[in-house]
DNA sequence: TGTACATCAGTGAACGCGCGTTCACTGATGTAC
DNA sequence: TGTACATCAGTGAACGCGCGTTCACTGATGTAC
């Protein structure tokens, strides 16, 4: 179910793909539009997964390694599979409506306070080097604050900021990439990728080891 | 004709918008492909129009306030023509075929030079806060190249990485808003924004003025 | 072991829809005399 | 000023297609006796 091809993002040819006539669908999912909020959902888990299995496999004392291994992560696997970047990341599948409160809120909240919980582990070195910026608690959705103050107390508010706007610098590469416009101006569109990386990283008051 | 409704982009809801009939457009259009490449390239000549007038606002001698209202403009217009900023840099129309070299190659070019001016302006500043990164000429594409290497003589192409860096980190932050994402983590997407176009600056060695 | 029946996942034909494209046509406009 | 004709932008009906959805059905599987 995971495996997308080319074709468009249909119930039909979702059915196709699975082997069954597009009505045996209906014996699993009320609605074309459930159907696609659970394929949205698994391809967002599963990217996560990817995501947090990936920070894991740097050792816990190297925050740097840990962020840079997350990003590299997030790049590999948007290119590796385009066509769950763009279902979540991308124009919704025409006529689509999700769901209240998104396709998939929790997953959208998982992959933020994950990044959240890896500015954590360098907010001491990176908070100093952040710009003013006033933010209060109530600037953010209440269940990711709650998260966040459960998980990193202490923690003030404008970490998440800087958490969003790590997960902003990261998607714009990715996104320019995985869309096809750095292509067009770049061959080495990794190199960019790595240098965006080492940037941000002293940005955050680190510099990678090695 | 720029215009664009919540409908779906087709040819026949071109046609209906422009108080035609969906055969008529063939009187313009040899194919639907063709109407939607032209459409393409009306959009992205309005955005980059609409960014080179911000940037012309601001004075010569203020580079950062050139930066600033260049990135400000870019967020603007994106919040004001969602359908346009989908079309240029979301999922590609279902089932078009873009002509060889891409839907608006020299429109993506103006943009990438564009934004390398805008380095040019501040690289000396810029340059001894960049990571090393050994770029040649030869990673980037030889038209780009041609411009830059005319307009910026001197200007090495670690500026024109840094450029496509920028462009990333403004793409990010605009494109999480645009479809949604930073709705459902925070209120104050703007604010956001503003620490990001600091951080941004902070980086390239400038502080804005005021 | 064999027969009768219930279950139920999946089939395939049908529907109405909007799409891109074609084409004979209409009807307003401009020109010729 | 009036008539005949050419031009040509746009009409509207038709086509074949893939879509989401419905529904009577089939046919393999499991259970009861």
């Amino acid at each position: 179910m995971a495996a997308r091809g080319p074709d468009a993002i249909t119930l039909r040819a979702i059915a196709r793909e699975m082997g069954m006539t597009a009505g045996a669908i209906y014996g699993y999912y009320a609605t074309r539009d459930d159907l696609i909020t659970t394929l949205i959902r698994d391809v967002h888990t599963s990217l996560i997964d990817t995501l947090e299995a990936a920070r894991d496999a740097a050792s816990r004392d190297d925050p740097a390694g840990r962020i840079l291994s997350w990003a590299r992560a997030f790049r590999d696997w948007a290119l590796a599979n385009p066509e769950g970047f763009r279902l979540i990341y991308g124009d919704p599948v025409p006529g689509y409506v999700a769901p209240d409160g998104g396709a998939a809120p929790e997953a959208e909240r998982r992959t933020c306070s994950g990044l959240t919980g890896l500015i954590a582990a360098v907010w001491p070195q990176a908070e100093p080097l952040q710009p003013l910026g006033d933010y209060r608690w109530s600037d953010f959705d209440a269940h990711l604050v709650a998260m966040v103050r459960d998980q990193f107390p202490g923690l003030p508010p404008a970490a998440v900021a800087l958490a969003l706007r790590v997960w902003g610098r990261l998607h714009g590469m990715v996104a320019l990439e995985v869309y096809g416009h750095l292509r067009h101006q770049t061959s080495e569109p990794e190199k960019i990728h790595r240098t965006e990386m080492l940037d941000l990283l002293s940005s955050l008051g680190l510099t990678p080891r090695g």
